[in-house]
DNA sequence: ATGTCCGCTCTAAGCGGA
């Protein structure tokens, strides 16, 4: 079983894109984001050529989520994150996908920061923090996906100087990021790359991803009901090098199949 | 500061957002 996270900024402006790394990659479960694309306009057709059925939220020129699974029923649970009737950005869309939950969410940038943008930021973290703080409590396996808009540590950017006055990198959301995963959640990618240099961005500026000069800031996060069933991860770093890429690449987890863990 | 993309808009270049 093959999960990802992929902010694919524009679905209809790179649908192309996304097709082609679905035939290559044929992940089961896909969250995406920034699909800049209102409800009506989302690719469900050509999607379910593809052999994807999907649950999204779309917004008029912004933000956007959507979960797409193959050959996997999939149930819609909510489309917003709890705490904030008033927040109208589609940042969050929750779905059953066969036995397990899956999160997908597009946390704010929060650029510039300092500001209100930051302040809107954190208050989002703080909402994301309390329903993953629910969600652990229903002991039932969850993987809660997307770009958080974080980069963890020092170990997730290629120039940690260059980003210290950066929303990315301040120490709120760094802070927030390492008490959200200190609830009990499993960071995939870095839990089995304790060390390595693995990034999921490269900006469209300065020939970034030529340089390699990019940053983690797409993360799978596993409950304990599923963390066991890790058995491999990655980042398909040369879509980012296709034309007409977005900024972000897929990253994916693997699991093995229900009752096939080991130890 | 710059750089590059997206989708939107009083459908052209200019805008916000990232």
């Amino acid at each position: 079983m093959k999960i990802a996270t992929y902010n694919i900024n524009g679905i209809n402006g790179r649908l192309p894109v996304l097709l082609k790394w679905l035939r290559e990659a044929e992940p089961d479960i896909v969250c995406l984001q920034e699909l800049k694309a209102p409800q009506d306009k989302f690719p469900e057709k050509a999607l379910r050529n593809a052999g994807y059925h999907a649950v999204w939220h779309g917004q008029k020129m912004w933000n956007g989520v959507a979960i797409i699974a193959k050959g996997l029923p999939l149930e819609e649970v909510r489309n917003a994150l709890p705490g904030d009737d008033g927040d109208l950005h589609s940042r969050y869309i929750e779905a059953i996908v066969g036995k397990m939950l899956v999160c997908c969410l597009y946390l704010p940038n929060g650029n510039p920061a300092p500001g209100p943008k930051f302040d809107y930021k954190m208050a989002w973290f703080k909402r994301l923090k309390k329903h993953a703080k629910y969600l652990l409590s229903e002991e039932v396996p969850v993987v809660l996906a997307g770009d958080y808009n974080v980069i963890p540590t020092e170990k997730d950017v290629y120039k940690p100087e260059r980003w210290m006055d950066n929303a990315l990198f301040f120490p709120e959301p760094r802070k927030a990021y390492k008490e959200l995963v200190g609830q009990g959640w499993i960071d995939s990618i870095r839990h089995l790359y304790p060390d390595e240099t693995i990034y999921t961005f490269w900006d469209y500026f300065r020939n970034a991803y030529g340089r390699n000069a990019g940053l983690r800031l797409d993360h799978l996060l596993l409950s304990p009901q599923i963390a066991p069933r890790l058995v491999a991860a990655g980042v398909d770093k040369h879509v980012r090098g296709w034309e007409k890429s977005s900024d972000h690449a897929p990253a994916w987890i693997e699991l093995a199949d229900e009752g096939e863990t080991q130890s």
